[in-house]
DNA sequence: GATATATGATAGCTTTACTATCATAAATAA
DNA sequence: TTATTTATGATAGTAAAGCTATCATATATC
């Protein structure tokens, strides 16, 4: 994890660790803009400095989380493919773990993973559609999520390798998955699967859309 | 515009169009997160008390401008598809519409809408992702937006009458051309546009993405 | 036993977000 | 024309957000 998120390592104590899981569930109950340290304080039973000692600012904290999801999910992704040899095979996982729920991980016990899911989904762009988005990139703080897409564009590569746009395809899908699945639950009529409310059909919409497009080419 | 936006009508005085001009400007230059009502009233020349006679929070303010910039991108669609038969060749031309960027619009001297083009790619997003959305989707804020896509989604179902997800499709092509554009320029990596920074790349993706899938069907 | 380190407790400061009141100028209605 | 509504300006004030600083204490480490 980069060292530049944070002021003291949150994995590195009980505070620490109690400040991640808490912020995940208070971000996921009132939203990032209604979030403040004062109240997650107040939830584990802390005081504002204290979670300042951690943390310089909750834009800091939201970039962490994301970086810490991305990391995640790429791990998944490979530990997922791992035996597999068809990369059309492969994309096609990739695009059910994007598009499908999380369930909790029991073996990272300070972050729920399914409530960190929602959050990605309804806040995490808000990591880098802000002013300092060049400053932030520089200090490498979205590396996990170019990683992420580097590796999806590399099997979309494998799968086409005369495709004209596996980067940006990459970040398409990462990016539709979520938005279809808040437009899905929030503002039905943007989608095919308002009625229905199944992530299998954003799968489909996924697929249909991506393979017609490697075939192609 | 829906009368739920705002408590006066902007439209209606010389104060309320510098608020909309200014607001623009403002929003534009020190990004969303940053704006406030105070710096905008010092901008104007008027009072923090005579902004909120016009919008209630910096949030009604924003949602505002993007009902208005969807409204306005619809008229322009309809205006420059007004003769034309071939619905590919109307698809196409949303396309690029969507994708390019816009020029000030000399017919409305209080609205730049470049620089609200701007401001829709970085921040239009963020008009929806909130916790209350669905207070704001029940008072019909986003219906501009909603129009918008069902038109495109309309004219998709011209080209392809089989094809499964018209609606998914038409918000898939309005998302990803502001996010593309944002990638391109902020996140390069993350798209194969990085290099030339061309509008037209993306439009090429665009035309390629879409087109593939509705041949298909 | 001395010392470094993490946390808790408290205080305080600036800015943001908003509301209220009163005066005045301009538009409109009687 | 005068009366009155209406928009704006000027000023004040409050609660919360977003920090920073200081000191005491408990705990680990040397």
């Amino acid at each position: 994890m980069n060292e530049a998120l944070f002021l003291r390592n949150p994995e590195g104590s009980e505070l620490g660790k109690n400040i991640i899981k808490h912020s995940i569930r208070l971000i996921y109950k009132t939203g990032f803009e209604a979030f403040t340290f004062k109240k997650l304080a107040e939830e584990i039973g802390t005081t504002e400095a204290g979670i300042y000692r951690y943390f310089e600012n909750k834009h800091k904290l939201l970039v962490y989380l994301t970086a810490w999801y991305w990391g995640w999910l790429e791990f998944q992704i490979r530990f997922q493919n791992n035996n597999l040899k068809d990369p059309k095979v492969k994309l096609k996982r990739i695009i059910k773990i994007l598009a499908t729920t999380v369930e909790d991980d029991k073996e990272t016990s300070f972050v729920n993973e399914s409530l960190l899911h929602q959050i990605i989904i309804t806040e995490g762009s808000k990591a880098y559609l802000t002013k300092q988005v060049g400053e932030d990139n520089q200090q490498q703080f979205f590396k996990p999520y170019k990683d992420l897409c580097a590796v999806i564009g590399n099997i979309i590569l494998e799968c086409s390798p005369t495709y004209k746009y596996p980067k940006s395809l990459a970040s398409t899908i990462i990016e539709i998955s979520h938005l279809q699945n808040f437009f899905m639950n929030h503002l039905p009529s943007l989608t095919d699967f308002g009625k229905t409310k199944d992530e299998n059909d954003i799968i489909s919409f996924l697929n249909d859309l991506v393979f017609t497009s490697l075939k192609k080419s």
